[in-house]
DNA sequence: TGTAGCATGTAAGCCGTTACATGATTGA
DNA sequence: TCAATCATGTAACGGCTTACATGCTACA
């Protein structure tokens, strides 16, 4: 069972491993999307819905979830459990895989890389729409940091909010001051 | 002929349009994905070799760039010209295009998300190997930057690779801030 | 003489997106 | 009752990678 997984499979297994939060046992495909736009999209991706059941079948079919028919509600719905062979499957991605370098697509730094073919005022509206752009990313941010708290079983997770945070702060510096030598 | 390309499409055809440097007229595929190596890794990627035909094949059935058979060395090999056509596309996709907001793809931080399943020790030295390899990293795009020199002709490339510099740098600072916090 | 670098491609296949299709439930 | 949200999928296709295939040239 070692046909080993991309790591947006083993992102989304890591969303299940903490599952905790709600009432209910397990998450269904749109509460996963809803959890990863609060966390994978901000250093991840946050693969589309359709993305999301083909992994989520995918994951079932190497046996690492569970899928779980709900009638509780009024409605059926499937939910997803991670099994103990999904826990050690991520464990031992976790402690063996290559620690691969950040891959960066930053379409602003690509512009400006043709700077010459630009206007002056462009490419100011340029950095400015940017600059707000990552103003509200980083509010966006900054609500799951305060949503995280100081609850210690997501300590984690807040430390990797504030990671992005710190990101977006040093982002923004770094484009004024690249604003006054232009 | 305005099929929309994608962003690499023009992030090569921007590498063709300051093509300039070499004695020769236009750039071979093989030039390209060297200097892509220089440039777009850092801020986009650097497509595989395969990939580079591809679009520049793409490109030529397109009409934003002309093949030409190079016979003056030794051997015959195809170097790629930008066409005027090629030159306002790529202006127009410059001026009107959306300015998506940047995507990290960041496995220390996807990782460090799910810090409770990794031992302490782990979560260090991972910290550990990404300190160095943001470093390696630096040292590379410093290299690029002391390349391009205070040439006015590259001022906008020089930017962006302090950019770069100072992205790293930053980084570096919010893991040792970081490490201290655990 | 052999190896590293130059040079050019094709084929298979993964990952992910958008578009499409369907339907239930909640609340204004 | 109507819209927003919840909920689940299939189909087509784009973009990119790895693996494979081929051959020349410079130089140690």
């Amino acid at each position: 069972m070692t046909t080993s997984l991309s790591t947006t499979s083993y992102a989304l297994l890591g969303l299940l491993v903490f599952d905790g939060v709600s009432s209910q046992q397990g998450m269904t495909g749109y509460e996963l999307k809803q959890r990863a736009d609060l966390t994978l999209r901000f250093y991840w991706v946050s693969p589309a819905m359709s993305q999301i059941y083909t992994e989520l079948d995918k994951l079932r079919r190497h046996g690492l979830i569970d899928a779980v028919d709900d009638t509780a509600g009024k409605r059926t719905t499937r939910r997803f459990v991670i099994t103990a062979e999904g826990r050690t499957s991520l464990e031992t991605w976790l402690h063996t895989s290559e620690h691969e370098f950040p891959i960066l697509k930053h379409p602003i730094a690509l512009r400006l890389l043709m700077g010459a073919l630009m206007g002056p005022g462009e490419i100011e509206a340029m950095l400015d729409g940017y600059t707000s752009a990552l103003a509200k990313r980083r509010s966006e941010l900054e609500s799951v940091r305060e949503m995280l708290g100081d609850d210690p079983a997501v300590a984690y997770p807040a430390h990797v909010a504030e990671w992005g945070l710190a990101y977006y702060d040093a982002e923004v510096e770094i484009v004024d001051k690249l604003r006054k030598k232009l």
